[in-house]
RNA sequence: GCGAAAGUGGCGGAAUUGGCAGACGCACCAGACUUAGGAUCUGGCGGGUAAAACCGUGGGGGUUCGAGUCCCCCCUUUCGCACCA
């Protein structure tokens, strides 16, 4: 390649991306201030825009580009809107890969994850984001991670953390837990192909979320700015189902078994027409009621083993029904029927009570299950026919009949009644009888936060064999995590072999005890970081309620979809929390989400097994920065998956070459012309740059505005940097045959193209920091970019000369014609009509009513 | 199986409300400037035709003066959920 010429002005006509960003890369390192928030006592109206927070994995990815790429936009744009803006960043820094790193380098957790934190952080500044980084929030650090011990205690003040027994994957080879990610398809672990990992029961540490479920899904409702297809996926996950607990009381010899059999039940209003009982294998009463007939028990263990194998597979849905008869018998409280029990594997133990009872008619799963076994079919709800009287002849159904709001019939005194009455009347029946009652069951289940892990928050409580469990008493925290722990495979959580950590003086007797060895899930890091990032420092409580109360709700939160229900779940219930205990005042923490698509390349998602990856690093070397974010925002749009092709790149860097150029040639800042008022009357071309730039301006606004389709944005600056080049061309004496570089324009109004150029790079400050910083100098300017105001349009400058019109014949509109008009102009004159038949039912006749619809179109009426 | 979103040139994608389909970019072609071009500038670029006509937004119907857009049926893809009682 040639050396870049340079100018007149001494200035090199090719754009230079490397030396343009790293002299602003330079300059602002300088000043650490730049993009730090007015604190909350400020009087400007905020806004909070919060892109996830990586994990500091080493290296960004594209995904992460992309991400701060549409977030760092925004929070521009709403500076050059005059926003006090909070625009954070931190790490997600505990969490399981650092440990397998010092496995497998020999590095501490910690020195492994500090070290990529600094490494991120540079690549991140390198791209020109603009953070507030005197508010980052590292979560592996004591600064932060004490407060999540201290959440713990105030969860467990309140009972909200309790210990229950619960199963964990075990390989027996490793003797250790494994995540469910160490564990493969095949069920095997990780590291030993060859060795099932087994289900073991270990005492773990729950939140009880479960007792914000229905808050968590009634809230749903208010989440407007966050997409339909989150508030979906949240509300399938808590799973709200409204429905009646009924117990059936064991009979005969199985009575000695225990007492009752609890079911759960949504379709109460059927229990006339149960048949059978069916439990589930891993029901605790299934052995006793097995007790004399010690056969079934392997029939029991097959059907377990059936439901297991078909739900790692993913497939339960698909699952062969299968089941045995205990040869004991309950009865149905409503009828005093003999109800046979049975066990079958279609019964899911931890969903409702693990039992059910078994109405054939009216449920397809039962109905399929009564056929293969030939269990009783009794049809108690009969469709009701369009003007059948209420008490007239009821069809037949073709069975199951699942519907509900139909005919009760064979069902006592509740015969005749419709489904939903017949609901409320049992269940209060039954709770009267006091075998029964109205309920509601989630799917949603407690958050197990105990990780047999290092790298995590120590769970801040203590095990004295005189008091039992003790929590570490608030002025003890942090309880710290210790440094310098061989991380081996072997044994339990590796905090167990450091006596120092686990060996305690119990804090309520002074006696020996032990400490919890166990860490905390990430996901309690991620659930509250972001109120952190208002006031990091604060070292005596983990929150300021004033500063929240100013910065919060979030109005923009971006990340990715796959974080849709856990993080986000999660996040919505630390914040009720929060709210209870009155640290915050807020029912929520996100007011509008925006989950961007993956970066794909070749139609799949990048990866190193598929050698797919593009590094950003290599990007930003071959293209710079500005490119490199710019085209992650004009692929695609940003909810959608975008698709990686380096040549795409190209074209952005070419857009920005030619931007550069014209900008060059064309500053003049020193010429008096330059700011001097022009009322010249415009050329035809002069006009139509002109317009372009405010349509540029309306439609960028209108796209930051909330429909965020960014690609469509820097379409529309390409076009107006293609409109300006028209222009320039326009100025020639031989338009159309130019030279190498195009002449500089001598004969318009330079006032024009100075104000055309200032919009410009105004508008691509958003999109390319470093070059438009590096324009907006070379215009002359010395104020920040950030604090200048985003540009104004003129609407009646947006309109194009050519209108269109409809024709209305004989009260009819007909077809549709374009008529050439100056905006305002009340003479139009035709100049296309698409249909001749129409032309010809309207030519020489009078025009009677020229009607503007939908501010384009115009119906002429004609006599 | 249920639910949601989507299907437009060789490619990524435009068309916010029913109104010139294919903006913008990539790739490609031609020309200009060039010692040179992987730089730059100008023009072309859905199919079809000498040029028109004509045909074109997954397929089939429909509403409308007019449909990528609205309605009905079907196909395909992606995502989410799933014997949830």
């Amino acid at each position: 390649q040639a050396e870049p010429q340079t100018d007149a002005a001494g200035r090199p006509d090719r754009y230079d991306p490397q030396a343009i960003e790293q002299k602003w890369f330079d300059r602002w390192a300088q000043n650490p201030d730049l993009y730090k928030s007015d604190p909350s006592s400020s009087t400007r109206k905020k806004y909070y825009v919060l892109e996830m927070l990586p994990y500091p994995s080493g290296a960004l990815h594209m995904g992460h580009v992309r991400n701060y790429a549409i977030g760092d936009a925004l929070a521009r744009y709403m500076w050059m809107q005059g926003y006090n803006v909070l625009h954070p960043m931190g790490w997600d820094s505990f969490g399981l890969p650092a440990e397998n790193a010092a496995i497998a380098n020999q590095t501490p957790p910690r020195d492994w994850t500090l070290g990529n934190i600094a490494k991120m952080k540079r690549q991140m500044n390198r791209l020109g984001f603009a953070y507030d980084w005197s508010k980052e929030v590292t979560t592996c650090l004591p600064e932060y991670y004490r407060w999540n011990q201290w959440f713990f205690l105030k969860f467990y003040e309140r009972g909200l953390a309790y210990r229950k027994k619960s199963k964990v994957n075990w390989c027996p080879k490793c003797a250790t837990v494994l995540a469910n990610e160490q564990v493969l398809s095949s069920g095997c672990c990780w590291r030993h192909e060859d060795t099932l990992v087994e289900q073991r029961e270990l005492e773990q540490w729950f939140l009880r979320i479960t007792d914000y479920a229905d808050e968590l899904v009634t809230d749903l409702d208010k989440l407007q700015g966050w997409p339909e297809k989150v508030r979906t996926m949240q509300r399938n996950w808590i799973g709200r189902s409204e429905g009646a607990l009924v117990d059936f009381k064991l009979d005969g010899a199985a009575g000695a078994a225990g007492d009752k059999i609890t079911v759960f039940t949504t379709r109460i209003d059927t229990i006339y027409g149960a048949t059978s009982l069916q439990l589930a294998p891993e029901h605790p009463i299934v052995t006793d009621l097995i007790a004399n007939n010690p056969g079934l028990l392997a029939k029991v263990e097959d059907l377990m083993t059936q439901q297991r194998a078909a739900k790692e597979s993913g497939d339960i849905g698909a699952i062969e029904k299968n089941g045995f008869f205990t040869e004991c018998y309950a009865v149905n409280p409503f009828t005093n029927e003999q109800m046979p029990i049975w066990v079958a594997n279609y019964i899911l133990m931890d969903y409702g009570t693990g039992a059910i009872m078994s109405v054939p008619a009216h449920d397809e799963r039962d109905y399929e299950f009564a056929k293969k076994y030939g269990l009783d079919i009794k049809v108690v709800i009969y469709p009701r026919r369009e003007g059948d009287a209420a008490d007239g002849d009821p069809n037949e159904p073709i069975l199951p009949f699942v519907e509900d709001n139909s005919l009760l019939m064979n069902s006592g005194d509740y015969s005749g009644l419709p489904s939903g009455e017949a609901m409320t009347k049992m269940a209060k029946f039954a709770e009267e009888q006091g075998f029964g009652k109205a309920t509601v069951t989630f799917r949603l289940k407690d958050w197990g936060i105990s990780r047999q892990r290092y790298w995590g928050t120590p769970i801040p409580m203590i095990y004295c064999p005189e008091c039992g469990i003790v929590p570490v008493p608030e002025k003890d925290l942090p309880v710290l995590l210790p440094e310098n722990v061989q991380i081996t495979l072997a044994g339990g959580s590796p905090l167990g072999n450091v006596p120092e950590f686990v060996n305690v003086e119990c804090p309520k007797c002074g006696g020996e005890a032990r400490r919890e060895t166990d860490t905390m899930d990430t996901f309690v890091d991620s659930s509250w970081y972001f109120y952190r990032y208002t006031d990091p420092t604060l070292s005596d409580k983990a929150l300021d309620s004033d500063t929240v109360g100013y910065w919060f709700p979030i109005d923009q939160y971006i990340g990715g979809v796959e974080h849709a229900i856990l993080h986000l779940i999660y996040s919505r219930f630390w914040t009720k929390f929060m709210r209870d205990i009155g640290l915050v005042r807020n029912d929520e923490p996100v007011e509008r989400l925006f989950t961007q698509g993956m970066v794909i390349k070749n139609g799949a998602k990048m990866s190193k097994s598929l050698g797919n990856v593009v590094s950003p690093d290599d990007m930003v070397a071959r293209y710079g920065a500005d490119s490199t974010r710019m085209y992650t925002l004009f692929g695609g749009p940003p909810d959608q998956d975008l698709d990686w092709q380096d040549a795409g790149v190209e074209g952005i860097s070419r857009f920005l070459s030619r931007v550069y150029r014209f900008v060059t040639r064309n500053a003049k800042p020193d010429d008096p012309a330059w700011k001097a008022a022009s009322n010249a009357p415009l050329s035809p071309a002069a006009r139509k740059m002109q317009r372009k730039l405010h349509q540029t301006i309306k439609r960028i606004t209108e796209d930051f505005s909330g429909r965020w389709h960014f690609n469509t944005s820097i379409a529309a600056l390409m076009e107006l940097v293609n409109e300006m080049y028209a222009y320039e061309d326009s100025q020639k004496a031989h338009p159309g045959k130019p030279g190498l570089a195009g002449a500089p324009l001598e004969s318009v109004p330079l006032s024009l193209v100075a104000g055309a150029q200032r919009r410009l790079v105004l508008m691509l400050a958003p999109f390319a920091p470093y070059l438009s910083a590096e324009l907006w100098e070379m215009l002359g300017e010395t104020s920040d970019l950030l604090r200048e105001g985003w540009p104004q349009y003129d609407p009646a400058l947006t309109k194009e000369d050519e209108i269109e019109y409809a024709i209305q014949v004989n009260g009819k509109v007909r077809s549709r014609i374009v008529v050439a008009a100056e905006a305002g102009e009340e003479q139009v004159r035709i100049v296309a009509l698409a249909d001749e038949k129409v032309k010809a039912a309207i030519e020489g006749k009078e025009i009677v009513k020229v009607m503007v619809v939908k501010g384009r179109l115009v119906n002429i009426v004609v006599k």
